[in-house]
DNA sequence: GGGGCTGGCTAAATCGTTTTAGCATGCTAG
DNA sequence: CTAGCATGCTAAAACGATTTAGCCAGCCCC
């Protein structure tokens, strides 16, 4: 390119790159160049520039699996934002496994990515680069969690049920070393006095989730759920709602509940949690709380390009993002109301 | 690093890869080196190294986006596959705009990925760089296109109910402009043919899967399986079961024929096409042939890498891939027969 | 004793950029 | 007349590895 043009390469470099010191050059010339470019198709090799310059444009994103749901829906979030700033990330699945989450932690420093973002993956030891996280588990100094505002969700969820009369709720728990737990947990409390309603011990049982580490998948869920929805009936306990942890439990639940001859949304509302796509599928249509995925990846990718923009400000320790609720046909008057 | 031992670059060079030419040293030095290594955690550069091999390890994928369902799960069979082999992967999704799509793939050449693998993306020109091709439009000369077996999946869908007894079928056709519509409707009429079952041409309804160019979104497709499943009743020729193009539009028009009193299986067996995640959280669950996602991904993978390794051997057109039939219980036996 | 070989290493070029420091040339001002 | 200063460029040193070519010391053998 250089040597086609009778130039330096130092000029060229310049000039494409409109260095200020590229002032000094004549209009003519970086014309000149400019032309040349477009003529020979000249695309710089990114790699000589990323060693050059110690910037890579990329980011590392670790998460358990590319799995159908959570994962999935944070990381289209994550792409929108990164490619519109320019940068690539580089993905790996650790399938909660700790060692491969350290291979690969390993391997995606060794690449010289700028930072990372964890989505649903616990850490305990501070990680070497900037990062933010995504449904964490634990809190860590300089390390931003971005997680959906558990407070508005039970308050959506409640204040719905409330609003349509029903007093005696039901609920399911999450399985004890899920992220969200014990926030949601705790929300669901709060929002509970807030309204005056009771919460009756009999009537919320915890999901057990699998064996620690593992994951449910989504066929073990849905039949925990539908287990849980005849523990309900049996203990013989009045309900005339259901808030599940998450919709997969909350369908399984509802064929229990079906399957006993109980009508939703007439004799049981239920209300579920995410908003997969399979809950818009149901027949009746579930109401649920949704997780706004595709925002939360982008807020994440948004947060770490801020970070990496400016290292020495510090960041805050956590971004909370609003959940919707999207009432369908599981949730209808309480029985005792209508 | 080689400061510290008292020893040149390349010997260091020489001994962390094992190179042939490392013969020549004796073992006592390369202990000291893979100590030292060790000691001070040294981590080669990857961007050096690529710069200098050449080698990026490292892959470009195109989608339209990592959506729920398709893309995400072929992709996770992707990652799979890559990891495994010590390469990683760009991705990029182009929302199926075609100057996106030509936008991405020149960043990804700019970023020296070494081969291109495009899911669900139509091309109309030839590739720059090794390709494989997931569910691609176009047949390209040298790039390989992964696929499903249609004739297997046809089969395996009219064998399962030409058994049940079922001899009117009701279809639903795919949209014009997607990959599969036609290879599968050729597939279907030479398996009816094949098991001695008539196509009713009332019967057949082609899905319209929105503008061209664009993607139905899920909650459209639902709808208009809904609309067709009512269309078919409205039709008025008697058909014992429906084999839909997709989960979705199965999934609608499950809601129609419910809806309209008549039930599945007993009075109408529904078959739909994917497996999708709601697939078996219906109720009826639904049977339905299963595209093996992951593995297509791994497959398309695997081959890209051959490729890589062999640049001068050709490789085949086309990979099969074999679907299965996941049998629950929206079929059963033909009420004729019952 | 000297040519050839071998064992153990290293110098230097290279990959394709960016960046720092500086060189000619000509013009201007004192 | 000459110091100083723009102007328009370039030489050369990075970046951190790999790779080619080759050096030097010692040994063997005739």
């Amino acid at each position: 390119m250089a040597a086609h043009l009778g130039l330096s390469p130092t000029t060229v470099s310049l000039v494409m790159n409109r260095s200020p010191a590229a002032r000094g050059i004549p209009p003519e010339t970086q014309d000149r160049v400019c032309a040349a470019a477009e003529e020979l198709g000249y695309r710089p090799n990114f790699i000589a520039r990323s060693l050059r310059r110690q910037r890579t444009f990329a980011v590392g994103v670790l998460l358990p699996e590319i799995s159908e749901g959570y994962a999935a829906g944070v990381l289209a979030g994550i792409e929108d934002e990164l490619l519109q700033e320019g940068y690539f990330y580089l993905v790996a699945g650790h399938h909660s496994k700790p060692d491969l989450f350290d291979d690969y932690l390993q391997l995606l420093t060794e690449r010289s990515v700028e930072g990372l973002i964890l989505v649903n993956t616990p850490i305990d030891e501070p990680l070497p680069l900037p990062a933010v996280v995504v449904a964490g588990h634990r809190e860590l100094t300089g390390v931003t969690n971005v997680a959906i505002d558990h407070q508005v969700a039970a308050r959506l969820a409640l204040a719905h049920l409330a609003e349509l009369g029903h007093r005696r709720i039901a609920f399911f728990k999450g399985h004890a070393h899920s992220a969200d737990t014990e926030a949601r947990w705790q929300a669901i409390v709060a929002a509970s006095r807030e309204l005056g309603l009771e919460i009756d011990s009999r009537l919320t049982l915890q999901l057990s989730g699998g064996p620690a580490g593992e994951q449910f998948s989504p066929e073990e869920g849905y039949r925990e759920g539908h287990v849980f929805g005849r523990k309900l009936i049996e203990t013989g306990a009045r309900f005339t709602a259901l808030f599940a942890f998450n919709d997969i439990s909350a369908i399984g639940a509802m064929r229990a509940l079906s399957e006993a001859g109980l009508r939703i949304p007439d004799e049981v509302a239920v209300v579920g949690f995410d908003d997969i796509l399979s809950a818009a599928f149901q027949n009746p249509s579930l109401t649920t709380v949704r997780q706004p995925l595709h925002e939360m990846g982008r807020r994440a990718a948004a947060e770490l390009l801020r970070k990496l923009a400016a290292p020495d400000k510090d960041s805050p320790p956590a971004i909370t993002i609003e959940p919707t609720l999207v009432v369908r046909d599981s949730t209808g008057p309480a029985p005792d109301r209508a």
